[in-house]
DNA sequence: TCTAAATATTCCTTGACAGGAATATTCCTC
DNA sequence: GAGGAATATTCCTGTCAAGGAATATTTAGA
């Protein structure tokens, strides 16, 4: 048909496929936050916490802001808008409609099972 | 305030972090393909592809319909739908506002250095 | 300048995982 | 039922990434 798909950066979603990492853009979602209060709120030691931002940082998927002693992160909006045009690249898929008989016929056999 | 977030699951992410991985669920975008015609149009080996579709598989991000000696192979609404709302979740950051005095300063900042 | 706090970096070890090659399995056709 | 096509599985190997521990770096303050 028209243009091409939307893309993500595999680095975004290699970031994102590790826990710790995840659960730090979790924590992030409701503000930014110090490395030192990161690493305490998730029970992680300072140098991995440091470790997974580094990754975080280097992916785009958050931003430093240097306040003296301390290191301020934050998320950046850029890989959220681009994974979700990804996703939506995928609504059809997502609409889940049965178009075609077979798959019909399939959910029909599933519902049989129950 | 309110409920809790929406959660993806980490076996969702995993399996798309890994390049072939993604591109067989690009491919199937267009609709459902056999592992043989997966494995041509991008260049794996067979064995390659079935492993990578076994774990895309566990995953629930695709789903199989045996065809005789042929394994069809199809997207999942499921997965899309819950990273999704997860990456709706963001929606805040996306917005990429600067509510607040230093989001400014360090605009301007940037500016400043073009 | 000395110290302490906050953070980053390095080195090492270990486990997970992806690819290659070979083989097993299933199903159709003759 | 023998052979061949399509797919799955197993075994092996190498690579890479995450954690632990130690250390380097930066900064504020006395």
């Amino acid at each position: 048909m028209s243009g091409k798909n939307p893309d993500v950066d595999m680095t975004t979603l290699s970031a994102l496929a590790e826990p710790n990492r995840k659960e730090i853009v979790e924590l992030l979602r409701s503000g930014p936050l110090t490395v030192g209060e990161i690493a305490n709120r998730l029970g992680l030691r300072q140098p991995q916490a440091s470790k997974h931002l580094k990754v975080l940082s280097d992916s785009g998927i958050v931003e430093v802001q240097a306040e003296a002693n301390r290191r301020i992160y934050k998320l950046r909006p850029e890989p959220f808008q681009a994974l979700d045009s990804w996703v939506q690249s995928f609504r059809r898929v997502m609409q889940e409609r049965f178009d075609n008989l077979d798959d019909y016929l399939r959910e029909l056999q599933n519902k049989e099972k129950s």
